[in-house]
DNA sequence: AATCGAAAAATTGTATGAATATCCTATCTC
DNA sequence: GAGATAGGATATTCATACAATTTTTCGATT
């Protein structure tokens, strides 16, 4: 098995981790809708936990605009819409060109490697047409830049907007040509990032970001029909 | 007195909400500085509840990406650094102007009535020269428009970095004349936004927050100094 | 004197209990 | 019959107790 630094999920660790990604993977993926209300002890019978840590995570999720919380009254989730998601395309392609760009200013040798390898097992799951694998790799190489931009704030922002559209981004890699098509993008990417050239990486980011967010809306157009 | 719309802070029903304002604010004014941990039981006493109410907050916290959590040890306090803060400045040159941009589309009557209102209050509290209230509603000018431009990811990014650089803010009015500035190009905004002139007001937009930006760092170097 | 290790202290993590607020419904009044 | 109201049920909030983990202390051994 090919050893790779992808940070661990601290979920082994606490039980609050846990349920937190839980409930946010089930209201992202749709589990729980808008308007649904989250009872504590339902869900800590559920969940087979107390109620400590449930509240704990519902708190956090309402600090990531995920759930409403009333005081004294409970939380209902508010969860992602459609439209959510494309102003996130939107707010993405003003921003990650900026990250790129920071990124190609600052970036290490081996960061660089990384970002490499990031690549070639993106090429590997392409190959194998292995769509779960592809858009691991896929998310690992924008988070990478992420990281590499020095940023906290930028790092931040664009971290929680792209662990918002992971779904979206799924349904995205499913249209023909899409998957190979952002892989190219990312190969040029990386290569200007290379020759240092922050002008050229900014651009071919903001591009890809559009290209992405054009597929995106051109593959739900066509899931209305 | 003015009866003015400005929204509950929750801290009056929460004891956990209490917490959250006051360590939050206690990391942004510098009182925990980067590297501090935070320890519960110390905490609750100091703050006269219990650990359960404190664990919340820093939970929250730490979605803020205000302090670091690791499993088993506790919290310590990341802060906010300048380069931070120049940072949310640069970002929100990009995006700031796409919030008024879209606002400025679909805003409506009552919103506008908001929007001047709070620009009386600044015209107010600049001649009276109170800079504790002026700063009050030259945020409420913002904050107002991250609103009007209902998009919740683009709401939500923008009122999480306001929050952050207030107390950059509140020394950046503080240079001669900057106040006053300010107020001009807020009044162009909301001319052009009245006008229904997207791209004004989204060029207007970009010159405030670069002006606003270009003051801090210019302040910045005069503390050096 | 330095190091290792075990016991003790400190701190976090989880569960549960007590108090309070809200909601729902049945009953009473007009 | 419609609306108000009281009371029980439900859920949240905060506190506390207990468990698990980490850190510190301190003494024994090399």
């Amino acid at each position: 098995m090919l050893k790779i630094g992808i940070e661990q999920e601290d979920s082994q660790y606490s039980l609050r981790a846990k349920v937190f990604q839980q409930l946010e993977e089930d209201i992202l993926d749709g589990k729980f809708k808008s308007g649904d209300s989250l009872i504590e002890t339902k869900l800590s019978q559920e969940l087979g936990v107390s109620r400590t840590p449930i509240r704990e995570a519902i708190r956090q999720l309402e600090l990531e605009g995920l759930v409403k919380i009333v005081p004294n009254k409970g939380a209902v989730v508010l969860g992602i819409s459609t439209q959510d998601i494309e102003d996130i395309y939107t707010i993405r392609m003003l921003i990650e060109g900026l990250a790129v760009r920071w990124a190609t200013e600052k970036i290490n040798d081996e960061e660089i490697e990384k970002l490499k390898e990031s690549i070639e097992l993106s090429e590997f799951y392409t190959r194998k047409n292995n769509m779960q694998h592809l858009q691991r790799f896929d998310s690992r190489f924008h988070e990478l830049i992420y990281e590499a931009c020095k940023s906290k704030p930028l790092k931040h922002v664009l971290t929680t907007f792209h662990h918002y559209i992971q779904k979206a981004r799924m349904s995205s890699f499913a249209a023909p040509g899409r998957a190979s098509d952002a892989l190219k993008e990312h190969k040029a990417i990386l290569e200007a990032m290379i020759e240092r050239d922050c002008d050229r990486a900014e651009k071919l980011m903001y591009e890809h970001v559009k290209n992405a967010s054009a597929n995106l809306i051109k593959a739900k157009k066509q899931n209305q029909n």
